[in-house]
DNA sequence: CTTGACGTCCGTGATAT
DNA sequence: TATCACGGACGTC
C-alpha cells in the first residue's frame, strides 16, 4: 500500500533507461530511515538547436523527427535563437544527434545524461527531499514518482571495507575480508570450525554466494578497499563469470557493470545500484595528497605508523604458504588489509571529503577525475536561467595557450629569501576581470560603441555585468573561508581543488567552453600580474630572485634579523595588495579580489644553476626556515625530492644542504660519504626505483635503464617476473649495467655511483662555496 | 572517456669529428 | 670521442 511521505536522502547512484513510456529515472539514496530507491518515469530527452539548425534538420529527417519542438527563451552563444528538441527516448535522441551531427550541425547539450540534466535543473548535487508515495513492506524504502528538491542533508554512510586474498600464480580465490564499523568476518575457501573471526566454505562458488547474501544483510551504502575496482572486485568478476554466476553487489540483486576508463583496458570503472564503491588510491590523489608509493604498505606506514602484517618481495607466496597452512593466519592478514584501509579513511575523513566534494560538484560520490563534467553541472543551470543555451565544443585543431610564467632565476646562496605568492590566482583572475564563457560571448556580439567592456588577451573581451563564472568561484571562495575558518582541511582543499579545475577546463578542447580566448585571458593576465608585481618590488629596493606562476621570491640583502625580514614581507603584500586595487579601480573601474600573501621566509635560500651552465635553473631550490619546531629545510625539485634518484644521493644531498646552511664544515662528510660507499658500507642505499611508464615491448627508440633492467628480469626469471606497465622496477648499477635488484649477477658500480648521484647532487650547491666534489674527493687529476 | 604548461635531468642512439 | 636531439621519468604550480 502506499502512503505519502516526506524524506531527507543523499543520493548514491543516478541512473536512466529508456522505456515504452518514455525515459525512467532510477536514483538511489541513503537516509536516516535506510537505503531509499527513488523512481521517477516518463521524462522527455531533450537537447537545443539554433533556429536556422533546426529549419536545417527539419529538411534532413522530416517533420517528425523529435517528438515536440519549443521556442525556448534562450539564445545560443552567437546569438540565435534556441529551439529545445524533445524525445521520447534517449535512443531516438541518439540516433537523431549522429545524423545531424554527420550533417555537420551543431547539437546542443546532446551529451547530457538525463538522470544529471534532471539533478542538475534542480540544483541536486548530493542532498535531496523526496516527497511523494511510498511502498512499504520492501527492505528498502520505495519511492513512487516523488518530488525532488535540494537539500542540504548530509548523510551517515555505512561503510565496508573489502579486500581479497587470492593465489599468486592462478585466478583462485581464497577469502575475502569485511569490515564494518559493526562486524569484522573472513570469508574463506576450506574446511575448519567456524569461529568468531573466520567462515568456511566448501569452494569457491559458494563463498561467492556467502558473500553475496552477508552485503544482502549488512546493506553498506559504500564500499571501499585498495585498487578494490581493478583488482579485488574485478577478480570477483572473473571468478563469476568461470563459475557461471552473476556478481550481485547492487542493492535490490543488482548486477555490476563494467566499464573501460581507458583505452587500453587496464582501469575500468564500475557501477552498482544502490552503492558506491570508492577506492583509497583514487580518493588520496583527489584530495592532493602525494607519496612516492601508493601501496597499502606505504601509506598505512606514513599516515598510521603501522603495516601490513606480511611485507616484501615474497608476500604473494607467503599468502600461499598460510592457505594452505594455517587458515587463521591468513584471515589475520586479510582482515588487516581492511582495518588499515578503514583506518585510513576514518583518520583522513575521506568519506566526508567525497561527500563534500560531490555537493560542489554534483558529481557521483565515486567519480574519479571529472572536471569538466563538474563544471558542466554547476554552469548549465544557470547559463540556461540566464537565456543562453551551451555551445557544442569543438574537435578542431586550436591555438594553444600558454600557461604560467616561469622567471628566470638568479642563482646564488642567500640569506633572506621571501616568498610572496597570489592565493588562487586564476580564481582571482576570474573573479577581478570577470572572466567568463557566456560574458565572452556577450560582448563579442555587442554592438552598442560605448559598451564598456573589459579587456583580455588574444581578442577575448567581457561583459562587466553579465557572467555567471565569476559568481561560481565566489560562492566557491566563500565556502573555502569557512570551511578554512572552522578547520576542515578536506573540505578546503575539496575546493581549492574545484575552483583550480574550473580555469583548466576552459583550457582544454574536451569542455565545451573552451575557448584559447579565455584561457589566455586568464594565464596572460596571470603573467601582467607577476611581471608588474616584480617591477614594483624592485622600485622598493629589493631583487626578485625568481617566481613562478603565482609568486616572487624577494632576496632582502642588507638584513640582519628575522624581525626586519618578516616586517619586510608583510609590508610587500599590503604596498602589492593595495598597489592592485588601486590599479584595477583606476585604469579599468574593477574591484580587484587578488591578494598577494607573504608565505615563506627562507633564512637562507640557494637558486641553483642549469647543470654545467651559469644560468639560473627554474623549478629546483632549496632553503631553510625557522618553525616553531626549529629550523626545516625545504627542497623543491632537486635529487633529495626526486624518487627516481637512489637513497645515496637523496640523503646525501639533504645532509650536505643542511652543514652548509647552517654554516658548519662539510668536508669530511663528503669524503666520509665516498669511504663508505667504497667500502660497501651503503649497498642498501642503492637502488634505482622507476616506474615502467608504457609496455615493456613499447619502448622501440631506445632502451633506458629501467628498462634494460626489466628485460634482464624476464629473461633470468625465465618469464614468470614479467613488469608490467605501472610497475616499479627497482635496479641497481653494476659492472655489466642496470640489473634487477631480485636477480643481480655482477659486482655495483661505485664509480658510477660517485660520479652520477653523488657529483650531481653536491655540486649543485658546492658550486656557490667555491668547491665541488671532484675537487673534495679528489677523483680527478687536473690537467695543470 | 577527457584540467594543463613548464621545466630539469639522465641516458640512448645517431651523427660529426 | 665529442656533440646533439630526443625519449623518458618525475617534479612544480
Amino acid at each position: 500500500m502506499a502512503e505519502p511521505l516526506n524524506c531527507d536522502g543523499f543520493i548514491l547512484t543516478r541512473q536512466w533507461r529508456d522505456t515504452s513510456k518514455g525515459v525512467a529515472l532510477e536514483f538511489w539514496c541513503a537516509s536516516e530511515q535506510g537505503a531509499v530507491r527513488a523512481t521517477v518515469s516518463k521524462q522527455e530527452a531533450v537537447f537545443f538547436l539554433s533556429q536556422q539548425d533546426f529549419s536545417e534538420a527539419r529538411r534532413l529527417l522530416g517533420d517528425r523527427f523529435c517528438v515536440r519542438s519549443r521556442r525556448v527563451e534562450m539564445e545560443t552563444f552567437t546569438r540565435q535563437p534556441a529551439i529545445a528538441c524533445y524525445f521520447l527516448r534517449q535512443r531516438e535522441l541518439i540516433h537523431a544527434r549522429n545524423q545531424l551531427q554527420a550533417a555537420g550541425i551543431s547539437v546542443l547539450e546532446a551529451d547530457i545524461k538525463p538522470s544529471d540534466r534532471f539533478l542538475m535543473e534542480r540544483f541536486i548535487t548530493g542532498g535531496v527531499k523526496l516527497v511523494g508515495p511510498v511502498q512499504t513492506g520492501a527492505c528498502h524504502i520505495e519511492f513512487s514518482e516523488p518530488r525532488l528538491q535540494r537539500s542540504d542533508y548530509l548523510p551517515t554512510l555505512k561503510v565496508l571495507s573489502l579486500d581479497i586474498e587470492t593465489a599468486i600464480d592462478s585466478p583462485t580465490l581464497y577469502s575475502i575480508g569485511l569490515y564494518t564499523d559493526n562486524e569484522q568476518c573472513v570469508l574463506m575457501v576450506g574446511q575448519g570450525d567456524d569461529d568468531e573471526l573466520v567462515r568456511y566454505f566448501a569452494d569457491e562458488s559458494s563463498l561467492l554466494l556467502g558473500f553475496f547474501h552477508w552485503l544482502e544483510q549488512t546493506d553498506p551504502d559504500v564500499i571501499i578497499g585498495w585498487n578494490v575496482i581493478n583488482f579485488d572486485l574485478w577478480f570477483l568478476e572473473k571468478c563469476c563469470q568461470r563459475l557461471g554466476l552473476k556478481l550481485i553487489l547492487g542493492r535490490h540483486e543488482g548486477k555490476a557493470h563494467w566499464r573501460d576508463t581507458d583505452d587500453s583496458g587496464d582501469r575500468k570503472a564500475i557501477s552498482i545500484a544502490g552503492r558506491v564503491v570508492i577506492d583509497g588510491i583514487d580518493v588520496l590523489r583527489t584530495a592532493g595528497y602525494h607519496f612516492e608509493s601508493f601501496s597499502l604498505q606505504a601509506v598505512a606506514t606514513q599516515l598510521l605508523g603501522e603495516g601490513k602484517l606480511l611485507t616484501g618481495g615474497q608476500r604473494g607466496s607467503e599468502i600461499t604458504d598460510l592457505y594452505r597452512q594455517d587458515k587463521r593466519a591468513l584471515a589475520e592478514y586479510n582482515i588487516t588489509d581492511c582495518r588499515l584501509v578503514m583506518d585510513i579513511f576514518t583518520q583522513q575523513g575521506l568519506i566526508d571529503f567525497s561527500i563534500a566534494r560531490a555537493v560542489l560538484t554534483g558529481l557521483p560520490l565515486d567519480r574519479v577525475g571529472g572536471s569538466v563534467a563538474a563544471f558542466d553541472f554547476q554552469y548549465l543551470p544557470l547559463l540556461h536561467r540566464a537565456g543562453f543555451v551551451a555551445p557544442a565544443g569543438s574537435d578542431q585543431p586550436t591555438t594553444a595557450s600558454p600557461g604560467g610564467y616561469v622567471m628566470s632565476s638568479r642563482p646564488g646562496v642567500y640569506n633572506h629569501v621571501l616568498v610572496l605568492d597570489f592565493k588562487s590566482l586564476y580564481p582571482s583572475i576570474i573573479r577581478s576581470y570577470c572572466i567568463d564563457p557566456m560574458g565572452m560571448a556577450i560582448a563579442l556580439c555587442n554592438t552598442d560603441e560605448d559598451y564598456q567592456l573589459v579587456p583580455g588577451f588574444s581578442g577575448g573581451c567581457f561583459s562587466r555585468s553579465e557572467h555567471l563564472l565569476p559568481e561560481i568561484i565566489a560562492g566557491l571562495w566563500e565556502a573555502r573561508d569557512g570551511a578554512k575558518a572552522r578547520g576542515d582541511k578536506a573540505l578546503s582543499q575539496a575546493i581549492k581543488i574545484i575552483m583550480n579545475s574550473f580555469y583548466g577546463v576552459l583550457g582544454t578542447p574536451g569542455c565545451r567552453f573552451f575557448d584559447p580566448r579565455l584561457a589566455s585571458s586568464i594565464t596572460r593576465r596571470g603573467h601582467q600580474i607577476l611581471t608588474e608585481s616584480k617591477t614594483f618590488i624592485e622600485q622598493q629596493g629589493y631583487r626578485v630572485i625568481y617566481g613562478d606562476t603565482d609568486s616572487v621570491f624577494v632576496w632582502v640583502e642588507n638584513c640582519d634579523s628575522h624581525e626586519q625580514a618578516q616586517q619586510v614581507g608583510v609590508q610587500l603584500a599590503a604596498q602589492l595588495n593595495t598597489w592592485w586595487t588601486d590599479l584595477l579601480s583606476k585604469d579599468m573601474g574593477l574591484d580587484s579580489v587578488l591578494e598577494i600573501e607573504f608565505e615563506t621566509h627562507y633564512r637562507k635560500f640557494l637558486m641553483p644553476t642549469i647543470r654545467g651552465t651559469e644560468l639560473g635553473s627554474k623549478k629546483r631550490y632549496a632553503g631553510l626556515v625557522e618553525t616553531d619546531q626549529g629550523p626545516q629545510m625545504i627542497f623543491k625539485g632537486l635529487e633529495t625530492v626526486r624518487s627516481d634518484w637512489t637513497r645515496l644521493a637523496r640523503d646525501f644531498q639533504y645532509e650536505l644542504y643542511r652543514l652548509i646552511f647552517n654554516d658548519q664544515p662539510w668536508q669530511d662528510f663528503v669524503r666520509t660519504t665516498v669511504a663508505d660507499l667504497l667500502a660497501g658500507k651503503l649497498d642498501d642505499q642503492l637502488l634505482y626505483r622507476k616506474r615502467l611508464r608504457r609496455q615493456l615491448a613499447d619502448y622501440q627508440k631506445n632502451i633506458p635503464p629501467h628498462v634494460q633492467a626489466a628485460h634482464k628480469a624476464v629473461e633470468l626469471s625465465k618469464g614468470r617476473d614479467t613488469p608490467r606497465r605501472g610497475d616499479w622496477i627497482e635496479y641497481l648499477m653494476t659492472a655489466s649495467g642496470p640489473e634487477p635488484v631480485a636477480y643481480r649477477q655482477s659486482s655495483l658500480d661505485y664509480d658510477y655511483y660517485m660520479e652520477r648521484q653523488l657529483a650531481p647532487a653536491a655540486d649543485s650547491i658546492l658550486h656557490f662555496v667555491g668547491s665541488s666534489f671532484d675537487q673534495i674527493t679528489g677523483r680527478q687529476i687536473g690537467l695543470l
